[in-house]
DNA sequence: ATTGGCGTCTACAACGTTGTAGAGTGCCGA
DNA sequence: TCGGCACTCTACAACGTTGTAGACGCCAAT
């Protein structure tokens, strides 16, 4: 059985309240008395109970992070900041993973048990919800911070990647070098408001400015962004028969599984085809040839959503008008696009 | 402000205890008071308080997965399919990353922080304890089960891939496709008890019950198991010019940054030199060429694991002595040594 | 000499829940 | 008719902590 405030006190001869005066930092405490508090705590090997003082004082110190997967490589590279990130806060981090499949509904469901889990706010990197289900996470009973998503007028603080204007950039860059048919892969039928919209549009944005034409069947739809999807989504622009000097994945894995389809089909990277992804992760630089991407700014969007959820939980209560952050991006120029 | 058992209570005209029966489904309440309470708990929107309920019971239906660190693909996928498995047992899990560089004091700080975190248990990936260390584990505040490490004589469960018998037949796969020099990238000059000791060991073990030569030209230490270790190490064994026709990386991450370097210095790759790795990671289906690999049995380790620490966390106190399972390995050919 | 204030410490209540003991009712069998 | 039992519900205490109010002694200022 654990040490309590009472054995430390009962062995120590003063009162509870004492004992936890010491372990609080209270100042107006006779230095003896504290020293005797002291050892008794040393010696009974006392941890405050931490159930007892979040009963007290409604503060779990834990927050809840709500992910797609882990598989995700993406995803295990946010988690990582977030929870070093956090660390710093003195915060320790629950990763739920939200699976794809049961749709809004399902996913809602999913954020409100995470929300109910007993954290003190959560970090929700929404999936595919829409504005309309958005409102329903108003009355959340604790604050949330949506990451890379672009809710609009959403009731929460969003911390997000400037998808449109990173994936234009994504466009331009090919375009810049002399691309004229790109293959764009991971887009969702009919998909506006999440990333693969939102990339969709800047793509399309970098081509019309451009006065390139938009084949449809450059542009497969459908996927869930790994690495096979990639690879399908190549050999079906491939079975097309439609000609392409290009290609835009969407995120890095797909990017990379549709270079391995380029490669075996005869297709050489950069010579024949440019390829960017988008992500920037770790591998990117170890692929063969190493790949072009857009760093979108990971890290910091690990620290502002943290700061901003940190100040959130701080001020309890509606504490003001949802904030909207985009944080920069920057084209991560590899092998992939050189020539 | 939250609803309480009491707010209930008062709408529906029972007791605080007639509610907290109605929740926890008491067999003996009248349909008719049940259907009230029902009632009154829909309308004030009631939740069980967490912290009260652990603070009653001792649990929290938390616990910690400590791992090194998710940006390294092996730990986010065993992370993925821990979350799942708890998640069928209706327990949330908290990841702690203990990154490398503090040595065993600092690891075991971190261990013992993340075990005070208030959780009911805690699956733990040992990074670079030794036997020494272990027994300060002993009389962990809560139940623990260690995974894919082998320390011999722990105080806790034990659930570890085979990493010895899996490094020989690696080996030995490579052996019986011809080679005879074969470079291991991964070891850690000293190290014995940790995985790139024990694959090591059945690399070597292989080696001699073939009769070839080990030449510590083709295993140079150090390395963190990243991919960028891996093209490091390569790029020393081609400098030492000791001639060599295949590769065990202890990693995936390893073997295929090895591989980016292989071929950039000419080597093909599987017909100049196989290279395996070890993990399994969903990217070696997207290599080029698509990696051969061990599967450790993850998804096994992750089902048993939980399946342990529920137990434990179950039994209350040291209920019986520790338990040492090896879940099977599995060698899955894929291109890069099939010629 | 009295008052006020500071330093040190304590008693008590409260956070929201559940286990224990038991009260009251109605029914059954002796 | 009455004891016993099953059913339904309640009061109280306890989990371990911290906020509030205040007791007590001492010193400085009035």
């Amino acid at each position: 059985m654990a040490a309590t405030l009472h054995d430390v006190a009962r062995l120590s001869g003063v009162s509870i309240k004492t004992v936890s005066n010491v372990i609080n930092d209270y100042p107006h405490i006779r230095p003896e008395t504290r020293a005797r508090v002291e050892a008794a705590i040393a010696e009974t090997g006392y941890r405050p109970n931490r159930a007892a003082r979040t009963l007290r004082s409604g503060r779990t110190g834990l927050i809840s992070l709500i992910i797609p997967e882990l598989k995700n490589v993406y995803f295990a590279e946010l988690a990582d900041d977030v929870l070093t990130v956090a660390a710093e806060y003195g915060l320790a981090v629950l990763i739920e993973q939200i699976r794809g499949g049961s749709g809004p509904a399902g996913e809602l469901a999913a954020v409100e048990a995470a929300l109910r889990r007993g954290v003190d706010g959560a970090l929700y990197s929404v999936l595919d919800l829409r504005d309309e289900d958005a409102a329903s996470l108003q009355d959340a009973p604790v604050p949330l911070v949506l990451l890379g998503e672009r809710i609009f007028g959403g009731p929460a603080d969003h911390v997000t990647m400037q998808n449109v204007d990173a994936a234009r950039a994504a466009t331009e860059h090919l375009i810049a070098r002399g691309a004229t048919r790109i293959a764009a892969l991971g887009s969702h039928e009919g998909e506006v408001v999440g990333s693969a919209g939102l990339r969709l549009r800047g793509y399309r944005e970098a081509l019309e400015a451009a006065g390139l034409e938009f084949d449809p069947r450059l542009v497969p739809p459908g996927g869930t962004w790994f690495r096979s999807d990639g690879a399908r989504l190549m050999t079906e622009v491939l079975e097309t028969g439609a000609p392409f000097d290009a290609v835009f994945g969407f995120n890095d894995a797909v990017a990379i599984g549709a270079m391995r389809v380029l490669q075996e089909a005869g297709r050489r990277v950069p010579d024949d085809v440019l390829v960017i992804g988008f992500d920037d992760l770790d591998e990117t630089r170890y692929t063969q040839p190493a790949l072009t991407t857009i760093d979108p700014g990971r890290r910091r969007i690990a620290e502002t959503a943290v700061k901003f959820l940190v100040e959130r939980i701080a001020a309890e209560g509606p504490g003001g008008a949802p904030r909207e952050i985009e944080v920069p991006f920057r084209v991560v120029e590899r092998e992939s696009t050189r020539r």
